[in-house]
DNA sequence: GCCATGGCTAGTA
DNA sequence: GCCATGGCTAGTA
């Protein structure tokens, strides 16, 4: 695992529960500004082993963003489990549930 | 080294 | 257009 993903794994799994943080905002925070689409890929590789709570990352507009209906459908399901309202076009309200971490992930 | 990958995104038209 | 990875390949040693 590189310092850069070691960094994206430790900021998802600050995430609270009933928060959310964008895929960009994390590269942002991560140190790569522009490295959103990697933890696109680490959300991917990462997510079983490391425990992370996959479902707490949305796009910029704070929409769900998996391709497949039944991954979109399991997402909003965990979301509003913890209290997060989700509408029907599967968008999240960032400006009530946005995450943001009190620290940079240390770099 | 090269190249595909990927659930993106800032900022035009 | 961006860019960090992993897998594969040509082509040296």
């Amino acid at each position: 695992m590189t310092p850069f993903t070691a960094r994206v794994v430790r900021l998802i799994q600050g995430i609270p529960e009933g928060r959310v943080m964008t895929y960009g905002q994390i590269a942002r925070r991560a140190g790569s500004p522009r490295g959103a689409r990697q933890v696109v890929r680490i959300l991917h590789a990462m997510s079983e082993r490391h425990r992370l709570p996959w479902h707490r990352v949305v796009n910029a507009r704070g929409e769900i963003a998996i391709p497949d209906a039944a991954g979109r459908e399991m997402q909003a399901q965990l979301l509003r489990r913890e209290g997060v309202a989700v509408d029907a076009g599967g968008r999240v309200d960032l400006a009530r549930f946005m995450h943001e971490p009190e620290w940079d992930a240390g770099w």
